[in-house]
DNA sequence: ACGGTGACGCTCA
DNA sequence: TTGAGCGCCACCG
């Protein structure tokens, strides 16, 4: 049984929360948590997320609309969200700011 | 206890 | 416009 903080918690909590087709941020996410500076937090927590395909981190990306990271693989996480629905290009959500999700 | 690191974000030049 | 630097918090050794 792994102890994990509350923080790491919300931040699972919330990423599951994000519907499929659409994306989030580390911001956003940090936000909706309490903390708009958490975004680096909030990275690291789902690099260590322990509920990899419970969590659907790849559906986190950075503020920018970059594919920022992904513990699997970069390029996982564009063929991911591609499946979604997202559309990728050259690393960058298309029309991202229409398919960010908001708490 | 302390310092360094990291899937970031924003501001300034 | 693009590039570089600084600040934020949480986790690991």
């Amino acid at each position: 049984m792994k102890k994990i903080s509350a923080f790491r918690q919300k931040v699972y909590k919330f990423t599951q929360l994000i519907p499929k087709g659409r994306v989030s941020t580390y911001k956003e996410l940090a936000l909706a948590i309490g903390d708009k500076n958490l975004a680096r937090a909030v990275g690291n927590a789902l690099n260590a997320n322990p509920f990899a395909p419970t969590v659907p981190c790849h559906r986190v990306v950075s503020s920018r609309g970059t594919i920022g990271g992904y513990a699997y693989g970069e390029n996982k996480k564009r063929v991911i969200l591609k499946k979604e629905g997202v559309t990728c290009q050259e690393g960058r959500i298309k029309d991202f700011s229409t398919k960010v999700y908001k708490f």
